[in-house]
DNA sequence: AAATATTTTTGATAATTTCTAAAAAAATAT
DNA sequence: ATATTTTTTTAGAAATTATCAAAAATATTT
């Protein structure tokens, strides 16, 4: 039986990057939360086991582990979201409590209402490499 | 032959609020620029013409347009972008210059690749009321 | 266990957005 | 037209979120 802190170990590992008791904290966290955390939701919890922890440092580790695809980040307002919820899917933002919920591709391509939500508004954002930025070499 | 500033006054009017200098700027600058300006970008721009306008001006008159529905708001980062273009369609977001591009729907579902650009990522939004809120009455 | 490389901390700073209360302008009623 | 009411703008400060560079601490490799 593989206990949690040796499978978020793995993980960490297999980004090759060292395992520190934050970066494994923050991974934990995501594990235990349904909802979508802000940076400052992460740095909040951390605060917690960590008191002396630094806002840099959960910003350091959450833009490390996007980097790394370990965690996704989404912009629905002003403020980055994570995510760590690495299979592809949509997000329905609920425009009156602003709570984010994931979709799956498979139930939005069926046409049927989702999830009883009242849909107003599908913004799809396309990310990539523009052909500008193709063509130059650096 | 209607002018331009009468055309953007009627736009305004038909709004129900009130028509005024600083508003009609705004438009206008949306309707000369191709790009999609932060309200930082709003504000240098109509500095230029009224040198006394605070920020707070511009972000009330941008924030009263997106709630009227003549603007759109869009986050691709931490800062607000705003679009003029009301017709659907997806954004375009260079993840190494950070360029946005209106993309059609129609070009979109084509399943051709989309102008030359390399996508690597969809990012899908939807927005609405959450079968929560619904619920709900107040 | 020592050397090296990486990460975290700290404190300062930047960037964006929101708030407040007063002044100005515009719309409405008299 | 004038007075009254409502809306909009202004100006500066405050709040929130994010970033930076250098020193200290920790993890990894040998």
């Amino acid at each position: 039986m593989i206990t949690k802190k040796e499978r978020l170990y793995k993980i960490i590992k297999q980004a090759h990057i060292n395992v520190t008791p934050q970066r494994i904290e923050v991974l934990s966290f995501f594990e235990d939360t349904k909802f979508h955390p802000t940076a400052l939701d992460v740095w909040k919890h951390l605060k917690e086991i960590f008191p002396s922890i630094s806002k840099t440092t959960v910003y350091n580790i959450l833009d490390t582990f996007v980097k790394l695809k370990i965690l996704n980040v989404i912009h629905t307002d002003n403020t980055s979201k994570y995510d760590f919820n690495l299979t592809p899917h949509a997000h329905f933002v609920c425009i009156k409590c602003g709570k984010i919920q994931d979709i799956e591709f498979n139930d939005l391509f069926l046409k049927k209402p989702v999830l009883n939500h009242k849909i107003n508004e599908i913004e799809i954002y396309l990310r990539g490499i523009c052909e500008n930025c193709s063509k130059k070499r650096e």
